[in-house]
DNA sequence: AAATATAAGATACGGCCGTATCTAATTTAA
DNA sequence: TTAAATTAGATACGGCCGTATCTTATATTT
């Protein structure tokens, strides 16, 4: 047999890795999945994925990126502006499910620590995505008569996104009671529901 | 002169321990402190701190207790809720100030990595001492007619900390127009100020 | 096809973590 | 005052990080 002296390049072997670290990432979580882990799982050497990655947080983020099926929210038009949102909180949860809470905390910590990454991850994160599609769900109801008409701050329009990241690390789920709360008792009041 | 050999032992070891600690953080910070380092500055070994401490985040917060001067915040009564909040938003800046941002930054991120350590931090932090006072605060707006009376919920109740929080960690800075933000677009409507 | 450039892979390093083990100083109990 | 129990201090370990260096396979250029 010919003794194996291919080496993988480029797309190939990022490939390798990406898919190597969303296996650790499934096996370990995010905690104790390590840089050499998944070099070693990916038949390489750290070396390689440093040059590619300056952290483990944006190697795994690259990987959630590839793998993660992030969420892909369809604006719901459901009747009302309280049920949008409940439509809304329902699919982020969905979201946050999958993503372990360990990871999505570990990631977190490291984002914290750099903050340069915060841009990086909000790709992959919800609070951000949210904000692209919240608008016109509010327009939506300001039309209808729901709320007033007017500009709203990203302050305001950040809000569910920090609720919500708020209660899946404090607490570890996001229940229904805990949506309802922050849509009943903060949300609506904010946007000026009667 | 005699050779010292003098051994430290109990809480003499131990406020030398974390003077040292204090001195290195405020010298290094938080990230860049290590444990090794505070050990080394207070002329003995990780062992011993490993003996009382499990980890940085649990040194410094004790730290932090000794000597960093928590808030003793001054419960305000200034005529109105708005301007109410404003004073206590003013003096949670003033103690976030003293924290030097990276430091929260770091504690925050251990915290999120242990998650056992947030009731330890919350002594510390301001999140939860706020809540204890924050509600006489709004039965006194009631009383006034600000604001109708009735049950606040711990999620409206650690609103303003949340809130807070989140500002300081993802921009770096807590500004008198971002404060305005907060109470004028939340807070207040959140708590049914007319 | 040969020369050159690029990047993979191997290895080693210093830094810090957290743990374990051993010794000897200092308390406390007898 | 002596014996026993604590606990400080010293040292060494394996684990992982992130960096640097070197060699060698593969692409690219000429």
């Amino acid at each position: 047999m010919p003794e194996n002296k291919k080496r993988r390049r480029g797309a190939d072997l990022e490939n390798a890795i990406l898919t190597a670290a969303w296996e650790q990432l499934q096996e370990k979580g995010y905690q104790n999945a390590t840089i050499e882990g998944v070099a070693a799982a990916a038949a390489t050497t750290k070396t390689v994925l440093y040059r590619r990655w300056p952290d483990k947080a944006h190697l795994m983020i690259a990987a959630l990126i590839k793998f993660g099926e992030l969420p892909d929210y369809q604006v719901p038009d459901t009747g009302s502006l309280r049920s949008d949102l409940f439509a809304l909180f329902g699919q982020m949860a969905a979201f946050l499910d999958r993503l372990n809470g360990e990871t999505l905390r570990g990631l977190l910590a490291d984002r914290l620590r750099n903050l340069e990454l915060g841009e990086l991850l909000s790709r992959a994160n919800t609070t951000d995505t949210l904000k692209t599609f919240l608008r016109p769900l509010l327009v939506r109801a300001a039309d209808r008569g729901d709320i007033p008409q007017r500009e709203w701050s990203d302050r305001v329009i950040n809000l569910p996104g920090i609720l919500l990241l708020n209660e899946v690390i404090g607490q570890q789920t996001l229940t229904v009671a805990a949506q309802t709360e922050m849509i009943d008792e903060i949300l609506l009041p904010v946007y000026g529901a009667k």
